[in-house]
DNA sequence: CGTATTTGACCCGCGC
DNA sequence: GCGCGGGTCAAATACG
């Protein structure tokens, strides 16, 4: 069996960017879809410190079909985009840089007293809720762990990953449901500054999202 | 040996 | 002001 493709958003990634680019950047902008083999389904509230994330499961969602072709309301409040997948994780080469997220993180944030100031900063969100037996899945852009942490009312820990562009700020938290080991729950946050095919050279990934 | 991951410590925001 | 919890750092370790 070949290799599985890369976790296929369930809708078109300009649609995955309209929030980003509409709403203001305080708080989560995220495209909370669920998704089995058989349609989509607003999530429950998720484990994300926005309180405000939990309104975002009313979007109400017709078959995936419709989700691949066109958004609803995908210009209003926060959404989670959920998917289904088997992929595992294809280990792709870094480019090598040793100064992979430094060189753009640092130079935001200054040195380590001008925290305050990066964490005042809030990145645009989007969550995925996606079925996989992997932790973290495959989006086409090569991403370094960087931190795990144990979070109250969850059996799972959250792990902590940078896109290892060197200029790319984005990040993303994955985590299981507690309540469902097999859900897991990926928040991406910012926006990516190059395509996923930057990432990999091989080209092997052929649908690109250029929006994140 | 270079790169990625792990993990304990630290920092900060927020609620009380 | 204090404590808790989430997020990040960075040294140590693992891995190819």
């Amino acid at each position: 069996m070949p290799l599985p493709p890369p976790l296929q958003l369930p809708c078109h990634p300009k649609l995955l960017q309209m929030p980003f680019d509409q709403e203001d950047q305080r708080g989560i902008h995220g495209v909370m879809l669920s998704s089995d083999h058989c349609g989509l389904y607003p999530l429950p509230a998720l484990p994300l410190s926005n309180s405000a994330a939990a309104a975002a499961a009313t979007v109400a969602l017709g078959k995936h079909s419709a989700a691949a072709g066109s958004m609803p309301n995908i210009g209003g409040a926060e959404e989670v985009a959920t998917t289904v997948t088997k992929a595992g994780n294809e280990s792709t080469t870094c480019n090598g840089s040793t100064t992979w997220w430094r060189g753009s993180t640092m130079a935001a944030a200054g040195e380590k007293g001008k925290m305050k100031i990066r964490r005042k900063m809030r990145e645009p969100r989007f969550c995925f809720q996606t079925r996989s037996e992997v932790d973290v899945l495959d989006d086409g852009y090569k991403w370094r762990k960087y931190g795990q942490k144990v979070v109250k009312n969850s059996l799972h820990p959250r792990s902590y990953f940078r896109c290892t562009h060197s200029n790319c700020r984005v990040k993303k938290r994955v985590e299981r449901l507690s309540t469902d080991c097999r859900m897991v729950i990926t928040t991406y946050e910012g926006r990516h500054t190059h395509s996923p095919c930057d990432d990999n050279s091989s080209g092997e990934h052929t649908n690109c999202f250029s929006s994140f």
